[in-house]
DNA sequence: TCGCAGGTGGTCG
DNA sequence: CGACCACCTGCG
């Protein structure tokens, strides 16, 4: 399997911004700046061709191409793609509506102009931001691929992948595979005290089924405010949801005045300032203020 | 050696 | 309630 779906005309889209504003961890980078990874179970290489090569990134109407490379049948169908790359919204008017009398939005929609929030596979958001607390990047890239490596199913149609990095060649485990381990058996993936939070929660979902709203996600073990408002947003199409994370807590505090631990502040201003926009919102922020720090290094 | 990294659950006052 | 604090693990 090795199909090139074309999306033509897409703006405000960049892959740098797209898989490393930490919304995503099964994404690497290409040489080239293409991104290779897993949607569900759909392993991909996405690329952006900017028709104006000397616009600033994410400010140059292009074309998307997405190859895909391993999956089931449907893993080739473009509106899934489509769905996932959220291309059917209208970023220009979100970033026009936040940044309005907002410098500080203003610059940090600058930074990560080509941001989109991903439409990605509930369980798998759950795992995720569940293995992401208290914890940095890399570590959760290795523990995720570590757990995929271990327990998931092999991608159907990988013989088409031949050559890319067999890290990401397996699909994570369901609710029910995890519900029936011990803590034990996941000892090699050295999750920490995580393991015990995602094997309880494993096994609520494999009872009770997937949580439907903030108070059944919320009722998951090791699923915090913080964690709830990730797996929401990117989980659950809630795209008003505003997770506060210690980067988000310092972009507020150095940007708009706000005390580091004043969270339910931060949250009532969120909620006021940016409203339905709240997600986006945030994953500017977090962009914005990483590579601050980034060039502080 | 120690603090820190995309927090949360448990325990106090 | 709200303010602590321990907690796996790995890296600088």
């Amino acid at each position: 399997m090795s199909r090139e779906l074309i999306f033509e005309g897409v703006r405000d889209f960049d892959c740098d911004h797209i898989f490393d504003c930490g919304q995503c961890f099964r994404w690497y980078r290409e040489e080239d700046g293409s991104y290779t990874g897993l949607a569900g179970c759909a392993l991909a290489n996405v690329a952006f061709e900017p028709h104006d090569r000397d616009a600033a990134p994410g400010f140059s109407e292009g074309t998307v191409r997405v190859r895909v490379l391993a999956g089931p049948e449907d893993a080739e169908d473009p509106a899934l793609w489509s769905r996932y790359l959220d291309l059917g919204r209208d970023y220009g008017a979100i970033k026009a509506r936040l940044s309005a009398d907002d410098p500080v939005m203003e610059q940090a929609i600058a930074a990560g102009s080509g941001i989109r929030i991903l439409d990605q596979d509930l369980w798998e958001t759950i795992v995720s931001f569940i293995i992401s607390q208290n914890n940095n990047i890399p570590r959760i890239k290795g523990c995720i691929e570590r757990l995929a490596d271990g327990f998931g199913e092999p991608l159907e149609g990988a013989e088409g992948a031949r050559g890319q990095r067999a890290l990401i060649l397996k699909t994570l485990p369901g609710p029910e595979r995890l519900a029936g381990l011990e803590a034990e058996d996941l000892a090699p993936v050295r999750l920490g005290y995580r393991t015990r939070y995602l094997v309880e929660t494993a096994r609520c979902v494999a009872e009770k089924g997937l949580p439907r709203n903030m108070e059944e996600l919320s009722s998951l073990c090791g699923v915090g405010p913080k964690v709830a408002n990730c797996i929401a947003l990117f989980g659950m199409g809630k795209r008003d949801s505003f997770p506060i994370d210690v980067w988000v807590r310092r972009v507020m505090a150095k940007c708009y005045g706000f005390d580091e631990g004043d969270m339910k502040g931060m949250a009532g201003f969120a909620r006021s300032r940016y409203g339905e926009l709240g997600g986006y919102a945030q994953q500017y922020l977090f962009y914005y203020i990483r590579g601050l720090d980034e060039k502080n290094r």
